[in-house]
DNA sequence: ATATTAAAAGACCTTTTTATCTTTTTTCAA
DNA sequence: TTGAAAAAAGATAAAAAGGTCTTTTAATAT
């Protein structure tokens, strides 16, 4: 049996946690460090860390080095950046777009056995992460009906 | 970005593909050996000789040693076989049980922001798991239209 | 009985993922 | 203009997944 056999990476859960976490303190006009939220999302700091660097570089959030810098999304930004967005930029679009059973060539023309039965799944998922923004996610966390960790 | 974010794992894969190739098969009365099922769906021997182990530890298939030995399914089972229990030999339950976001805890009491969201993706692909057999695949590669490798 | 066949078991090895630690660069404030 | 703060970058390490090889056990046919 195997172990983190989730729906994503452990890279991409702390990339999403992270996300909602700076969505929210931006929303307030705070920028946050890795510190904080590494204990926020309760993440491994230094792991974390790489992994805000490659949706920085994906330009899904914004740093500032030095004193009072920290991580920041641009406020008109949160209703727009997708889910997608930073499944997409962590873990590829192979979990909603390739093969159930990892055949390279797999397609309605070339379907694996279980090709047809999967579209219905990976539809849904692809639809749920195009279709949920990082504004409503923070919302959820505001209204402290939601917890990012625990 | 990273690499094997499929759906399943390799094991996962390798599994639910021998299985068919061996439903299919059991179905013309023959036995397969590990040699065999490796390259007609196209995985490594030895890797998938230990994940047959596995399903015949959870008798979701049956291995009989020796001369002309090899794996097979009863006939009477194949239609009875759901791709969760080989799923779940292998995988486990956390892909559709588990929280999308890695939570210990997650549930309608206590969820994280994506637990709404995400519901529809896990319900659907648990149903679907739930309700294909392996008859029904090894049905669809016999018919010719489908295909286990490439 | 013995040789052959094939799975089971177990010891390894490699690659990828997850995680940590150290050094460098950038920015700000005193 | 210097010290502190904080991200970036890079090296390293630990754990898990993926994969191979060798030996053992069991069954069969000669």
């Amino acid at each position: 049996m195997y172990q983190n056999q989730d729906m994503f990476s452990k890279a991409c859960e702390y990339g999403i946690k992270a996300s909602i976490y700076i969505a929210i303190n931006s929303n307030a006009g705070k920028r946050v460090s890795t510190k904080e939220i590494a204990k926020e999302i309760n993440s491994p700091q230094a792991f974390t860390a790489k992994i805000l660097q490659d949706l920085v570089r994906h330009k899904v959030i914004n740093s500032i080095k030095g004193a009072h810098g920290g991580f920041e999304i641009d406020k008109n930004d949160i209703a727009l950046i997708k889910l997608t967005q930073i499944v997409n930029a962590i873990d590829g679009d192979a979990i909603y777009n390739g093969c159930g059973l990892g055949l390279a060539k797999c397609d309605e023309n070339h379907p694996c056995p279980v090709h047809a039965k999967f579209k219905a799944v990976r539809d849904e998922l692809k639809h749920m992460l195009e279709n949920t923004t990082l504004d409503e996610l923070a919302l959820n966390i505001t209204s402290g009906m939601y917890f990012l960790k625990l």
